[in-house]
DNA sequence: TATCGGACTC
């Protein structure tokens, strides 16, 4: 059973072949891109039936127990022979829903036969602590510790989720624990410390942990980048030039890396003139700038808004004798779609590209898609869509939907092609919705007046546990009052004839405020009764927000 | 180890 259910209409009612911008470019895409498709996995309809069989049997919003025990006793599932494939599969699909994730997790790890691959482990690490399931996380290492399967890739995904939770004590912790995990401290390890606090600004704790363990651990160049990164992104230029005059007292020459990172952060500044200087500096130390140095160059011009300048960057680049690529031209098709220049956006797409021999990936499709949408081109986008779908090589992901679903909502076209696009999403492509597209589809259904659709959204993102923003909660409240009353004034006047996705079947009310307790109980830790007075000030605050009374 | 999003916000 699928988790939303949406009317299923013919594609090609939707997308008929109009133009020929997309046939011309997938046959020229599928030119030069044979070989790109031996790396492709491989899709066995068995194996995605196998997959359907177990997805049909996770209860949307059960508890991950509750979908443990329930696939443990499923006769069917029993018989589906596991394998890497189908579990990494399963993974990515529920990676917004942890609860799914774990329960399908522990079916697989208990079957004797089946071993899951340390990827997986990883992979599971990361959606528990993506979810803030820092708990969760920290058991499932402690356990897969147990049976010796922890990688120096795990304690990273588990840094980096700790520190990004505001753990980064408990991060530091573990570092220190390594020996217990059968891992040791050495550079690359240190390094991962020190990148996984930098990243998450915090420079001065990772300075200070790289003074204790300088005199055991010997530094890398890496570790320098890690530290010129760090003070750049917390916008201290003045010490990343002093942790490159550092980097060269240890003998190390700064790299394209650590350039490319201090330009990166005058650009973020728009302090391009520096950052010109920059390159030349580059030039002259025999470090030459690369296709990243100017792609940053390029993407921040954009920002800026200065769009003739941006354009100049692919010229310095030849002059420079550096190749563009992939992320290059992606970013090129971003800078021309933002200064309206939709043919040549078009032509990069389909000549230059082809011609070069750099393939697009998924995102250079979604550039097209977004760039179609923003000037109104409904069928062009679509077309890209189609051809995205088409190629077998790319698949479709949430950013090649959003701008076509903001599309829907824009033009009214809220019945077939809406319909058919969350079919595809949903039925098709396996998409994990997240916050940002739920917000998008319940925003939207509330303005076109299809709040029973919205709060179906609504329900499973709770079930996922992903909360939803206030203004969320208030406009689907309101939007819920009104079609009440309209529903039941309409009830009352001509029961027969009221039409079926026009109103909001009965009291949601109730339930919409359940959920609410139950986003105000994980915003607070509190007992969720909204109509109970509580002492913390912010849970009062919350409950306001929420629609809710303080007694 | 540096690009990774491509926009309303509550």
């Amino acid at each position: 059973m699928p988790r939303i259910t949406v009317k299923k209409i013919p594609v090609l009612e939707v997308y008929p072949f109009e133009n020929s911008i997309s046939a011309h470019c997938c046959l020229k895409l599928l030119n030069f891109t044979s070989n790109a498709l031996a790396n492709q996995e491989k899709y066995l309809p068995d194996l995605s039936e196998n997959i359907d069989i177990i997805v049909s049997k996770v209860k949307a919003g059960a508890s991950y127990d509750e979908i443990f025990h329930s696939l443990m006793q499923d006769q069917t599932c029993n018989t589906i022979p596991i394998s890497h494939n189908i579990v990494s599969q399963l993974l990515h699909r529920f990676k917004d829903d942890w609860k799914s994730a774990l329960g399908i997790f522990k079916w697989v790890e208990s079957h004797n036969t089946y071993m899951p691959l340390s990827d997986s482990y990883e992979t599971m690490l990361d959606i528990l602590g993506k979810m803030k399931q820092t708990e969760k996380m920290m058991s499932l290492i402690e356990q897969m510790n147990n049976r010796h399967l922890v990688t120096i890739g795990c304690i990273a995904k588990v840094m980096r989720r700790l520190c990004g939770a505001g753990k980064w004590e408990d991060a530091v912790t573990i570092f220190d624990d390594l020996h217990r995990f059968g891992l040791i401290k050495n550079t690359e390890s240190m390094n991962l410390l020190l990148d996984t606090l930098c990243k998450e600004n915090r420079v001065e704790q990772a300075r200070k942990i790289f003074l204790e363990l300088k005199s055991c651990i010997p530094p890398s160049a890496y570790t320098f980048n890690i530290f010129v990164h760090g003070w750049c992104k917390v916008n201290r230029v003045d010490e990343a030039h002093w942790s490159i005059q550092e980097m060269k007292g240890y003998g190390y020459n700064p790299s394209v890396i650590t350039y490319s990172t201090v330009i990166e952060s005058y650009c973020r500044h728009s302090k391009f003139d520096k950052a010109y200087e920059l390159l030349d500096v580059m030039q002259a130390q025999n470090c030459p700038p690369n296709v990243v140095t100017f792609t940053t160059i390029m993407c921040y011009l954009t920002k800026n808004e200065e769009f003739d300048e941006a354009l100049q960057i692919p010229k310095m680049m030849k002059l420079f004798g550096c190749k563009p690529d992939t992320l290059f031209y992606n970013a090129l098709i971003h800078t021309l779609a933002k200064s309206g220049r939709i043919q040549e956006a078009v032509d990069v797409f389909e000549d230059e590209m082809p011609s070069f021999g750099i393939l697009p990936n998924t995102s250079t499709f979604n550039s097209m898609i977004a760039m179609f949408c923003h000037h109104g081109l409904d069928q062009e986008a679509l077309n890209v869509l189609k051809e995205l779908q088409s190629s077998q090589l790319y698949r479709p992901d949430i950013q090649s939907f959003s701008p076509l679903l903001k599309m829907c909502f824009k033009k009214g076209k809220t019945d077939v092609l809406l319909g058919n696009l969350l079919d595809e999403m949903i039925n098709k492509h396996h998409l994990s919705f997240d916050l940002s597209t739920y917000t998008l589809l319940i925003h939207g259904l509330c303005r076109a007046n299809k709040c029973d659709w919205a709060y179906g959204f609504f329900k499973e993102m709770i079930d996922k546990d992903i909360t939803p923003k206030y203004y969320t909660c208030s406009l689907l409240l309101d939007e819920i009052k009104q079609n009440n009353n309209y529903v039941a004034a309409d009830h009352i006047e001509e029961p027969q004839t009221a039409r079926p996705h026009e109103r909001c079947p009965l009291p949601h009310r109730q339930a919409l405020e359940a959920s609410w307790r139950k986003i105000v109980s994980s915003l607070t830790g509190t007992i969720p009764d909204i109509s109970v007075k509580l002492e913390s000030k912010t849970a009062e605050k919350k409950i306001k927000e929420y629609g809710g009374s303080v007694a």
